[in-house]
DNA sequence: TAGATTGTTAATCGATTAACAATC
DNA sequence: TAGATTGTTAATCGATTAACAATC
């Protein structure tokens, strides 16, 4: 063998980690969360695995993408690797969110509490409608489209949330872009078409729905 | 209750379709709508998997699932593609839904159009504020969480929408169970315990923001 | 210590991509 | 026919599981 025992030079994370690995860690950490909830100052591969419906070794696999963070014959101290997952989550800090779309999704997202509670604000919001411009829901200053650009770099945010009719999306989207947003969490149901150094999240709960009736009528039982 | 075919140890319901082949499905359906509506007759696997990212042998290898539906030398022609994955999805009829818990989130999806227009029709409405019970929402009569079993077996209700808070959420989700529902789509931040006979789809909505704040974080430039 | 559990390597399994004969 | 595109088989690639020495 003439190949290097050399280890690559990416410390920590590149975009060599699968998606998958990425969207566990996260049920990790919401699973680890719940266990310091409940009183619990260390868990394990097994225990972790079990609760989420995995294997231990994809547990222990998944985490050895980003370092070690165990200790052989104990386990993992919950409170440790919740700040480990969170920091590999880029969420050890708090993001400043612009909301676009004020409709009946929109307003119900700026109102929900979740996004707060792992370190996401809703710094902005936007629409289009004269009748909700100046306003404030929930808190939060409403602004016209037309100031995306100007409130994003003012407010520092990063991050979208795309709630506005499949018709509007991609203009949206384009304005985002422009205005030098770095990731579209979108709700409308179509996929956008973004550059590639812009992240994209969607989310069509349509689909989520059609996800269920597949595994209900394809169920052996069930013809 | 007779289990005849044991053939693999466990999961012997969908095992033969991956969870992703039919997620993708949902995707193409998608396209294949927009596609429609933009005056197109036929479509093909090169540009179903350019507008979604994806090769286009994975667009035949995922259709090849379930059936032939091409023609060789032409592609596919969209109407009959769409009324194929329809039918696959279990999505070719209308199925009533059951959402449960009528917060901010609860009550933006009895809103939500989406639903309908793929062929979901939210049934009933589900709550324990007494304040809304008997009370209609958008044209949805809102019930007590007690009158749960009746009214699925009432209603023909076979899958549910779960909005609750999380702490709430497992008991609402062993009384959908109890109740008979088949199919659980959880928006509560907890991973539900269900039977095997019940399927399972969760979103997170924080979850989702993670991923791009992960995304964000480890794109090369950015520190 | 003895028991428990990690991190990691090797083996297995599954999914994606490439290639092409069939065929419209 | 000539050109286009499918369905499918084979090759490649990646992800999951199993196993176990290291170690607390």
């Amino acid at each position: 063998m003439d190949e290097s025992k050399e280890k690559s030079p990416q410390t920590s994370t590149e975009s060599t980690v699968p998606r998958a690995v990425v969207s566990r860690l996260s049920l990790y950490l919401r699973e680890l969360q719940q266990l310091v909830h409940e009183g619990n100052a260390t868990t394990n591969s097994t225990q972790l695995g079990t609760l989420l419906g995995f294997t231990d070794a994809q547990v222990r696999k998944d985490l050895a993408n980003f370092g070690q963070f165990g200790y052989p014959g104990i386990g993992y101290r919950c409170e440790e690797l919740i700040a480990a997952i969170k920091k590999i989550l880029g969420t050890d800090r708090s993001w400043p969110v612009a909301m676009v779309g004020l409709g009946n999704l929109g307003r119900a997202l700026l109102r929900y509490r979740g996004f707060q509670e792992q370190g996401f604000q809703i710094a902005a919001a936007f629409d289009v409608d004269v009748e909700k411009i100046g306003s404030t829901v929930e808190g939060i200053e409403v602004f016209h489209l037309d100031q995306l650009a100007e409130v994003v770099t003012v407010k520092g945010i990063r991050l979208a949330i795309v709630a506005v009719p499949g018709a509007a999306a991609q203009t949206v989207a384009d304005s985002l872009v422009a205005a030098g947003v770095e990731g579209v969490l979108n709700f409308a149901p179509v996929t956008l078409a973004l550059p590639d150094h812009v992240s994209r999240v969607g989310v069509d709960l349509a689909i989520e729905l059609e996800q269920l009736s597949f595994a209900v009528v394809n169920r052996p039982e069930n013809p």
